[in-house]
DNA sequence: ATACTGTATGAAAACGCTTACAGAAAACGT
DNA sequence: ACGTTTTCTGTAAGCGTTTTCATACAGTAT
């Protein structure tokens, strides 16, 4: 019934243990040295009145929100969780919060918009289509600590990037159909322009067919989305028109379970009559009939390393304008490998 | 010569628009009224001086942080995606900040720990396990707003509580399996036992074997985790210890691809000589081999409808103390049905 | 003793906003 | 014409910390 007690604040705690509110401060923080027992006796003060202090007046006073900022166009997919996953490790191992904000999801007209920003974080990890380039611009020009997600830094900006190895990985998936399987008609499905994932991949597909002599057939080239009911009409659509091959890759790993629906619909057998591959090795892809042949990405150290390079930042350092982690090709059955 | 690194404050914006900061205030929050003209000139002067305001200031001064804390024990799984989802939208519909903090991972010994509570939130989601019962009461004591998630209220405190309909869903799965396909002898694989759902999917186990006039037999139950690898040790060593059985429902979906494993090297076919059930319908059960017959659970559902109930308390407003969303039977191939 | 170190503490000024409270001006009723 | 309300705006008192500066008090070295 007595809620409405006021709760405990740093005046509280030092006129509890005799001392100056500065003093409690102090030991708060071990911002400079305090003597043993009046260190004991603020602490039992601190205990008994169960004090804990403010962030808002801390953030206020000391001008370091100690939070990270994660904006994201959305919530989904099976990407989402292991980066999460590695950016709140990341996080929470530097002593940092983390505020998570999605911008395609609509707001209400009354609610006033407080964006994520560098007003409440001291820094913002950005991932692809969340952030338009003005308020990249602004942010980027007032030296707020930024780092971007599978997305190329807007003109000239300089803002580091954390991304995997695209190109490679791509590379070594298909030719792998070729030198293994003598795969020549490889149909590849296409992701987001906006997403860097996407461009970079095409590239290591064109490199690899050019390495091995093969000629490009535009054809062959569809847009899959990442997106599995996309992909699923993309791979429907090819076939329609007739297009042959003998090997797809389907851009992503989401969307080789939409080209695999397809070609179940139109009686073609994986890998038999169509090898196909994927990318990102999400959890399922092992799971799936045939078990899916993809490119593993290591997804929660994408998470992790942006964290890290954003606390670097914060903190002043210095930082690489672009990372690219490893990727690497795990042989399943769905391009023809018998594995046991 | 002003100072080029200071942002804008509101006094700032005040000066240039020639009123008080008081009358900015106003229009930055829809407070008071405002004359049309003046509230014009105050939103020049914003722009133009690319105003934002600082929410720890804002804070301590309305004591109210717009911002919601979601706790739990460790980011994965496949439940977690779209139950953040949930939250996430739910929260920035109703104007909140998400705050995410794990509780499971390791910190480093020399950070302060600074957790979530009532200093850096208005109210908090709890998942099962993720805050001992000593803090949950203190929050609860002080009348801070908290929604608990697949984890029963402690000992008589009535903190709300949002879960779903495990028992009859369990209920009408195992009904499925003995009335459908004549099973008799259904393994079961419990989960953690602090997990409610655990607890109450064995009830609606055994309601349904109750029911069907099946009498319990002990040696039909183990410990598979809510997890893969437990769950295919627990397979292999029923069947090592010779435990007959004609079905088994998993607990769960993850349980069930360990369960499958397990079956496929002990060679047993699947559902001709053993049916496997699962719980949850997370997205890769469709693509299991066979497709797992399962039931489905609201996760996002979940997530929406525990910050709507936190939001009703922070509001000061009352909720239910128990929220059960139902669950739907979602009947595949593993349970013996022919689908297409 | 004298002047110098440090080291441990306190007083008080920020930090940038919200929100009573109050006053002025405009609108209204009589 | 006059009070009375209503609408708008300004003044200033917090909100709960951190942090700068000053000070008191030990030690040391002169």
């Amino acid at each position: 019934m007595t809620l409405p007690n006021r709760q405990p604040t740093i005046a509280d705690v030092a006129q509890k243990a005799g001392v100056s509110i500065a003093t409690v401060s102090r030991v708060l923080n071990r911002t400079a040295p305090v003597t043993e027992e009046t260190t004991q006796r603020v602490q039992t003060a601190i205990e008994e009145l169960n004090y804990r202090p403010r962030s808002a007046a801390r953030v206020l006073a000391s001008r370091k929100t100690y939070t990270i900022g994660l904006l994201l166009p959305e919530i989904s997919g099976p990407f989402f969780s292991p980066m999460m996953r590695g950016i709140e490790a990341g996080a929470a191992e530097a002593g940092f919060d983390l505020l998570v904000h999605t911008t395609n999801v609509p707001r209400p007209e009354g609610t006033p918009h407080r964006p994520l920003g560098e007003h409440n974080t001291d820094g913002l990890i950005v991932f692809t289509d969340s952030l338009d380039t003005k308020e990249l611009t602004r942010l980027h020009r007032i030296g707020f600590p930024l780092v971007l997600l599978h997305q190329p830094s807007p003109e000239s900006l300089d803002i580091p990037t954390i991304t995997v190895e695209n190109k490679s990985g791509t590379e070594k998936l298909i030719s792998h159909l070729i030198e293994v399987h003598g795969k020549r008609q490889i149909a590849f499905l296409r992701g987001p322009d906006t997403h860097m994932d996407s461009t970079w991949r095409e590239r290591g597909y064109l490199q690899a067919l050019k390495t091995h002599n093969l000629s490009f057939d535009p054809t062959l080239m569809a847009y899959g989305g990442f997106n599995e009911q996309i992909a699923f009409a993309a791979a429907k659509q090819l076939m329609g028109e007739g297009v042959m091959f003998d090997a797809i890759f389907t851009g992503d790993d989401e969307s080789a379970v939409g080209v695999l629906s397809a070609l179940r619909q139109a009686n073609k057998r994986v890998p038999e009559d169509v090898a196909v591959v994927g990318f990102d090795d999400v959890p399922f892809s092992s799971y799936l009939t045939p078990p899916l042949t993809t490119v593993r990405v290591p997804i929660e150290q994408v998470g992790s390393e942006a964290v890290h390079q954003l606390i670097c930042l914060i903190r002043g350092g210095q930082v690489d304008l672009e990372v690219l982690l490893p990727t690497e090709l795990v042989i399943r059955q769905s391009c023809g490998c018998q594995t046991t």
